[in-house]
DNA sequence: GCAAGATGTTGACAGTGTCAACACAAAAAG
DNA sequence: CTTTTTGTGTTGACACTGTCAACATCTTGC
């Protein structure tokens, strides 16, 4: 059978461990994590997380993939408590964003980070999607008010989410505290209103669109 | 013994254990980077880094110094045959950036490797900041010819900058072959000048602005 | 020349991820 | 109920890592 819930002999050891990681890692940052650290904080042994993960970057990825989970969960309270109509809505998604990396600047870490896997067991398949896809949404939603200019969603949601990324993790680099500063992204999320609001812009756009998406 | 300049034992090991290094990282990711496997590809023992390092961390640093000081360069390059003109030129500067993540991969992993130091060894006093400074001349000569709206320059290079990059990552995430999608560069940049055209921006704007800067 | 220091090498050590072998509890099969 | 099988955790071991101390060798200043 699968696992019956919390019965076992430790019980759901599984996210104990997931949990256990990333406070190591909120602790003492990702570099100091150990597969021995975490076994001796969750109280098992060292080698007790191989019977949950095939590897350390399995049990990175879990951890990632939880961290994209509150992430969503994050965008969407966010999304739920935003103003009416599309300004409001970008702002409040922006700035979530932003917030969600300064609050939760460890899981952020591992969740971006660029530097880890050549060809990634992390499959990733949920979470982080479905994140992008409320983006969009916003973005289309947007779009059939007229208030963002026409064509292809995709692509302006790309630029949207590395714009919004691109601040996040720069604010990230920049105010140690976790300060968040709300009139810094009150212009920034304004920058980003007025480009995508134009209907077209000046200079011709040559060849096709991209196609492929993926998380950031 | 060797024909190069300043020929001690080795010659200018120092230089060649960079260059070796970020050969290994382009080969087989940063993760795989070993000093061992340094020291033998460039024909030496292990622990001969430590003569010129202090730690792997530090040679890391070196490694992510050298890089920006390419980067700065292809910049600078860029910039001399960008077309006159404002928008020619901020045109040109991010796609140069974006080329440049895309063809020094491994280069620009390091370089804004984010999950790296906790508070870093690495001071990056130079390169970097320079590179910035480009950047943020770039948009002042727009602010005096009109073209982008007044106010705080160093915001507005801020805000350029963490779009231009979060772009950049995001390609570099998307695309695994290195080909640069020169219609979508040129969409970003549009969004990009259209996004700092503009005199003022629906919506208030509170509170004073972020003073402290870095590279992110 | 020669002492002093810079540069490279070897030996050693504590830690790491990971695997095989073992120990036990819980569920399944009889 | 027993017996078997499978899921779960533990211990021992191994190859590998970064790093340091001690030693060897080369360059330079006097």
């Amino acid at each position: 059978m699968t696992r019956p819930r919390a019965a076992y002999h430790h019980g759901n050891l599984r996210e104990v461990l997931v949990e256990t990681g990333l406070k190591v890692i909120e602790k003492h940052g990702v570099a100091a994590l150990t597969l021995r650290e975490i076994g001796a904080q969750a109280g098992v042994s060292r080698t007790a997380a191989y019977r949950h993960f095939t590897s350390k970057e399995d049990l990175l990825c879990a951890v990632s993939e939880a961290g994209f989970a509150l992430f969503r969960r994050d965008m969407e309270t966010a999304m739920a408590a935003a103003p009416a109509g599309f300004p409001g809505r970008l702002r409040a998604m922006a700035v979530a964003y932003a917030r969600f990396a300064l609050r939760h600047r460890a899981r952020f870490t591992v969740m971006f980070d660029a530097a880890r896997p050549r060809e990634p067991e992390c499959e990733t398949p949920g979470e982080g999607d479905l994140a992008y896809a409320q983006l969009e949404g916003v973005i289309r939603g947007g779009q059939e008010t007229g208030e963002v200019r026409g064509g292809d969603t995709k692509l302006l949601a790309e630029m949207v989410w590395a714009h919004i990324h691109g601040i996040s993790t720069l604010r990230l680099a920049v105010s140690q505290s976790g300060e968040l500063d709300e009139a810094f992204l009150h212009r920034m999320s304004n920058l980003l209103l007025v480009g995508i609001a134009g209907s077209t812009v000046p200079g011709p756009v040559p060849g096709p669109v991209p196609r492929k998406r993926k998380k950031p």
